[in-house]
DNA sequence: CTGTTAGCGCTTTCAC
DNA sequence: GTGAAAGCGCTAACAG
């Protein structure tokens, strides 16, 4: 900036002005130094920028493993939201809740690397004290999951009322005996969908995975072992669906003539499996998106009339995996 | 650090080299500084560093599209590199090869909002000219496809010795029609897969897809509505390969009884699908790992004793979708 | 061992 | 309309 000043025969001062417009500059003097910053190809120094103003303009987003569909959704949608505001977006993994990678983002906040946080986690909720704290100082909005007994701003989906649909499908279709193959114990989501199980199936057992498929295909051999009784299966992903699934095709049964499965979610997967998947979809890439403007308008204070939560809606996919219940033998 | 340094009645000179380390300090008056820093909370500031020094320790990673399984594992070892070094990372979604999504992460470059930049685009490689320049002054390291024409450190696969083992496969089992589901035309990689096809099988035809599930399945519809006649396909991802066969088998033809399916890549998605895929593994979090390793070594001034250009092991993995060649009818 | 001074590149009073 | 000057928070000479 200093070159192209001196170059123009201005100060500093009438460049930095010329290129926030912040005050009036005669417009000659205005071509003159446009002319020179492009032919010097001069770009401002985002670290000074940043040093002056105290914003980064940047944002982080925390997520256990972004290699992952559901996270790498999230991603993407934050990072468009990021986009469309002319941010930056730093990718954080906690590793799945490792101390010492969530003291990593957490730092970069305090640091001001970060302006603001994006918490994307499937984990159990251990953290929350510190991530309460962290609320108090820094702009954080909750992705995916909402912590109902933490006021920070999230961005969740109508987790309760997709189950209920699935399950009432269920019963629609004449199951009787279901069980469920649930998520993280304790998180809020994995709550919301037994409850819907229990409301129409009181006496459903309950089945805890970590989300994995492979998790889904450990509780369908043992409840084959243990030779339990049962015609559908509501998982609370579609990875533990599919994993339920092979275990059932393996065991000789079928899908979804002996068994119905229903999953949640909508990956990729649910199309591709033979049968294809029913399942209830949550648009992973909306809720970054969501996620990524709650937070942006927070930094740049416009409350907006916006709630500072947002509900997104979710959808049942009825496909090939659930049919009408077959008689208990 | 100001507040530190009058707390503990000393300069902030000495704060900062007890931060660091780079001059001596005594050892009581240091205690003092670490009980107040503890104290204050203080951490210092990420920008005013950054001014200071030059180097933001942010690298950045360009991709096409971060929710695709693909660069969401190049992300993940890039990321897992950057944690190493302690450094940030930048993601920024290139959609695929949108010129202004280009530009932006060209100007994080030259603002010095990040130090290097890892390049991972599974497009044509019309940017080259812009990689070229960029590649002169920033450090720059391509990711999974290396430029021939470019001396810019990269890493990359064997692709090449991947492709012939999968191609000879076919040949061992005795198949003589091949067709080939390519890949972008023009891209190294499918050059090199193509170039492995053609030694084995001559005059084996190539349809070009877009590396989607649906682009397989369009090339199969219209292979099997001209009723051309092969008993192997050979395509350059898992993707599409998984669209040829799901076309194949609504056609009512089986796999691998009747044709023969490989794919590349090894996605989670192989093992599936019914039948699970034959394919072509290659590591991508560990492309991403090294990636980011060879690029913060190159900030770090190491020249390192090794290649400045990677080139990762494939393997072949033979899987349920391949099989002894039918007789042409 | 420690302090003083001078910036890093920009924005922003305060003057003219 | 335009400049001079004072920092933003830190590090790195240069002196004690």
């Amino acid at each position: 900036m200093q070159q192209i000043a001196e170059a123009a025969g201005v100060s500093v001062t009438t460049v930095s002005h010329t290129l926030s417009g912040k005050r009036p500059v005669n417009p000659q003097t205005a071509a003159r130094i446009h002319r020179l910053i492009d032919q010097f190809q001069y770009v401002p120094d985002a670290g000074a920028r940043r040093l002056q103003s105290g914003r980064s303009r940047t944002i982080g987003l925390a997520v256990p493993d972004i290699s992952h569909w559901y996270f790498g959704r999230i991603a993407r949608g934050v990072e468009e939201a990021a986009y469309e505001a002319d941010h930056g977006l730093i990718v954080a993994s906690t590793a799945n809740a490792d101390p010492r990678r969530e003291a990593r983002y957490f730092t970069m906040l305090t640091t001001r690397a970060i302006d603001g946080l994006i918490y994307a986690s499937s984990r159990s909720t251990a953290e929350i004290d510190q991530l309460a704290r962290l609320a108090r100082t820094s702009p954080l909005v909750l992705a995916d999951e909402a912590i109902g007994s933490l006021t920070v701003p999230s961005v969740s989906t109508t987790v309760y009322q997709g189950a209920r649909e699935a399950v009432d499908l269920l019963k629609h279709l004449g199951h009787e005996r279901v069980v469920a193959i649930a998520g993280y114990q304790g998180l809020p989501s994995t709550l919301e969908r037994t409850r819907a199980l229990h409301e129409v199936f009181p006496g459903a057992l309950t089945f805890h995975g970590d989300f994995e498929r492979e998790s889904g295909s450990r509780v369908m051999a043992d409840l084959l072992a243990a030779d339990v009784r049962f015609t559908a299966v509501f998982a609370h992903n579609d990875y533990m669906a599919i994993g339920a699934m092979r275990q059932l095709q393996e065991a000789g049964l079928r899908v979804p003539e002996d068994v119905s499965i229903i999953g949640f979610d909508d990956t990729d997967l649910a199309t591709i499996v033979t049968p294809t998947l029913t399942t209830v979809r949550k648009d992973m890439v909306e809720i970054g998106r969501r996620s990524g403007r709650l937070l942006l308008e927070q930094l740049a204070g416009t409350p907006s009339s916006e709630q500072s939560s947002i509900l997104l809606p979710t959808e049942l996919i009825v496909r090939g995996s659930t049919g009408p219940a077959h008689p208990l033998t």
